[in-house]
DNA sequence: AACACGGGGTA
DNA sequence: TACCCAGTGTT
């Protein structure tokens, strides 16, 4: 393996399989950096079939940088809702405006201009550098380094410092000079279609011969599986507030969980507490307002990354106009057939459906 | 180094 | 339920 001619082998039978088993993907061929960019950001994380609808609806809303630059951060998040991760949109918003002032909307082409823009780590930085400028830069995703544990048999874990260094020197000890798109995007194909993360299809793989896990039988034991702990669970309340056929509807401020999303007013309750004193407190710290609780019209659960949310739903009235701070930036009295006009949250989505206001095209297909 | 950060899919 | 996914930014 250590051997030129041998990794030269092994990347033409990757390459090879890979011309002829690359899936017809949007943003495959795309001559635009931009295009590019964009479908790397959304693809952190986030598997191929799901990114696909968002990718073709942000391309129509936003088709260069000078649009999504001047969009407003409210559309951009509205575009991006329910495909997770906000803090992406608010940093690819961001990056297209520095693009436009730094680079005269131009998306640099180097690795430390790259890098330096917000939403693009090593990963994104590779991709764009190998896959629209065509600079041999490796694209270390959690596919290519499943693939390369394996065909290497790296035992140890590949997340911590040495790992991430012995992956990625195996990489640019593969990498054909000249072909990194290429390689880079088949060693992900080559993760995504046959070396899966679970029952790999090794009697498919044009790499089994090369691969020394597969050799010794280890293959479903690499990468080195890490243990997670369960998520806690997290009790909230939300709330319909109406004012003649009206919705209340409040934006977060726009950092940390589901920044600058709309939803439902409401709130996590404290250890013990009811549901119409945690209601009142929240709307008296939050909206400057006092709030009176009505019936209870649902509840439902929504799993986040690190916590399983129980949400209970009630109906409320105020006195007087809410005043947005603390947890908000913004509210506004929604009308029911505009609520698609704006990027909600997903438990707010789930809870207005209870309560008999279903959003239209809320699926990205359209 | 560990954690925060969504949502959808699969077994 | 548990795990997975074309990772990045913060602490």
């Amino acid at each position: 393996m250590a051997d030129t001619i041998v990794r030269r082998l092994v990347t033409n039978r990757l390459l090879e399989w890979y011309r002829q088993n690359k899936r017809d993907l949007p943003w495959r061929n795309a001559r635009d950096p931009y295009c590019i960019w964009i479908s790397e950001i959304m693809l952190q994380q986030t598997q191929v079939v799901t990114v696909i609808p968002y990718y073709l609806r942000f391309i129509t809303a936003f088709p260069n940088l000078h649009a999504l630059a001047d969009a407003s951060l409210d559309n951009v998040l509205a575009v991006w809702r329910g495909l997770g991760y906000y803090s992406r949109a608010r940093a690819v918003h961001r990056a297209a405006q520095l693009i436009c002032e730094q680079y005269h909307g131009e998306i640099p082409p180097g690795y430390k201009e790259l890098r330096a823009l917000p939403g693009i780590g090593d990963y994104t930085a590779g991709a764009v550098l190998s896959i629209a400028f065509g600079q041999d830069f490796p694209a270390i995703d959690a596919n290519a380094r499943r693939v390369l544990c394996r065909l290497f048999d790296y035992a140890a874990d590949p997340h911590l410092p040495e790992g991430k260094k012995a992956i990625a020197d195996y990489a640019l000890a593969l990498l054909p000079p000249g072909q990194a798109g290429e390689f880079n995007q088949a060693m992900m194909e080559l993760g995504a279609i046959i070396c899966t993360a679970k029952i790999p299809r090794c009697a498919s793989c044009p790499l089994a011969g090369d691969c020394i896990a597969n050799r010794r039988g280890v293959q479903e034991e690499r990468p080195l599986a890490v243990r997670r702990k369960s998520l806690p669970i997290r009790h909230f309340v939300s709330v319909v507030v109406k004012e003649s056929s009206r919705i209340l509807l409040v934006r977060r401020v726009p950092r940390g969980l589901l920044g600058g999303l709309w939803e439902l007013p409401g709130g996590e309750l404290l250890a013990g507490e009811d549901f119409a004193t945690g209601i009142a407190r929240i709307f008296l710290k939050d909206l400057n307002t006092a709030a009176t609780i009505g019936a209870a019209c649902g509840s439902l659960r929504h799993t986040y990354t690190h916590f399983t949310a129980a949400v209970t739903i009630y109906c409320c009235t105020i006195k007087g106009q809410p005043l947005p701070q603390q947890q908000w930036d913004s509210a506004l009295w929604c009308l029911p057939n505009e609520l698609d006009k704006y990027g909600l949250t997903g438990v707010t989505v789930k809870a207005l459906a209870q309560v008999g206001y279903s959003l239209p095209n809320d699926s990205p297909s359209f």
